[in-house]
DNA sequence: GGAGTGACGCGGC
DNA sequence: AGCCGCGCCACTC
């Protein structure tokens, strides 16, 4: 178990600011594994024991909520995003590019 | 020990 | 411009 590939994912996920949105490419070139994406998505799906880990502000590269299905329920994604001022239109997020965030 | 899967991304047709 | 296929890494059966 590379707990420390989930330690960097979850640590930089953690650092989303609210109302910003991050994408799995960016996350897995971030720990310095861009090919990794797949990687971190599934790092995510562990992420149920990481509160502290916004996942629902991790999207694919095209801004579409791909694992909202993975959540308690398939809204709950779309709901904490829209909470937080993010548009979310047919499981895609409005000006997408624009709430991409990366780390400093 | 080997094969298959997945919340992705990129390249090719 | 849109559609199809391959590769990568970690994990599970």
């Amino acid at each position: 178990m590379q707990d420390d590939f989930y330690d960097k994912v979850y640590a930089l996920v953690r650092q989303i600011p609210r109302g910003r949105v991050s994408t799995y490419g960016t996350i897995a070139r971030a720990i310095g594994s861009p090919q990794s994406a797949r990687v971190v998505g599934y790092a995510m799906n562990n992420a149920h024991s990481h509160p502290e880990v916004p996942a629902h502000r991790v999207v694919n590269r095209n801004g579409q909520l791909t694992g909202k299905h993975h959540f308690s329920s398939s809204d709950a994604m779309q709901n904490l995003l829209e909470e937080e001022g993010v548009r979310v239109v047919d499981d895609q997020v409005q000006e997408f590019e624009s709430r991409c965030w990366s780390p400093s």
